[in-house]
DNA sequence: TTACTGTTATATTTTTTGTATAACAAATAT
DNA sequence: ATATTTGTTATACAAAAAATATAACAGTAA
């Protein structure tokens, strides 16, 4: 699992750090039921604060997508209210269309970014979700 | 225009307001060449400072949405790079994709939410874009 | 003139972010 | 049993970001 924090980003690094682990889960890096490292670890690993990283992983949990556990540490565990989470995703998704329709870009050009992405998301995964 | 801010949310305020007045643009609400209220005026309108709302515009002129006049105010103006502006699309795309992946969605599941959501912003579009 | 535009400057307060040090309870390993 | 490692909490502090407040300037329009 590759973290990689942009200092000059105007993204938290909790941000970030939490968006890439998703990416990570997405693309099945890690996988269900698997580890990540510890708070004291990543945060060295990475050369930020134990806290900084520990608030990422509190909001991973709150959001449903670890499970913390003081025996296995951080494990990856999916079980979130489902109902909650596709609004979530329909809520950026509005966002992101708002912003193509005003660069003038039309449905069709829209699906052909998402099949881009799709695509670039099956390519790097190593086993279907 | 309708502008609401959610003051319990995490986003910032000018952040709010910048994604509002996009989703505006989008949805023809605000159509190229009108403006929008003053940035004193919008401000007593919602109930926040002068500033914050005028940094929601300076950034909204950075990003090609606006071009500000002092005789007019601040008028829609979609003069952005296009380049960039797809690029940032597909970014968050991205982030999209990632966090419906981790709820098991496919593919086609998430071409369905994006064409509810295409659905739901040319149900409101007065006219063609 | 008078009133309104965006814009800038300055200052202050509040909130967020990140770091630092320390400790606790549970689990694990040696 | 001892030592180490887990998440977790508490506290404190510094730095940055966000929001507000007051004021002024220059251009524009009625």
């Amino acid at each position: 699992m590759i973290v990689r924090i942009d200092y000059n980003s105007d993204e938290a690094f909790y941000v970030q750090l939490k968006n890439q682990i998703i990416m990570g889960i997405a693309t099945a890096e890690i996988r269900e039921g698997e580890s990540l490292p510890s708070v004291r670890d990543l945060a060295e690993l990475i050369g930020i604060n134990m806290h900084t990283v520990n608030k990422a992983y509190s909001i991973l949990r709150q959001e449903g997508y670890l499970k913390l556990d003081r025996r296995k540490g951080a494990v990856v565990s999916l079980n979130a209210d489902r109902m909650r989470a596709i609004e979530e995703i329909r809520f950026q998704m509005k966002s992101v269309v708002a912003k193509a329709l005003c660069r003038d870009l039309g449905a069709q050009d829209i699906h052909k970014i998402l099949d881009d992405v799709l695509e670039e998301f099956y390519g790097v995964r190593s086993v279907e979700h």
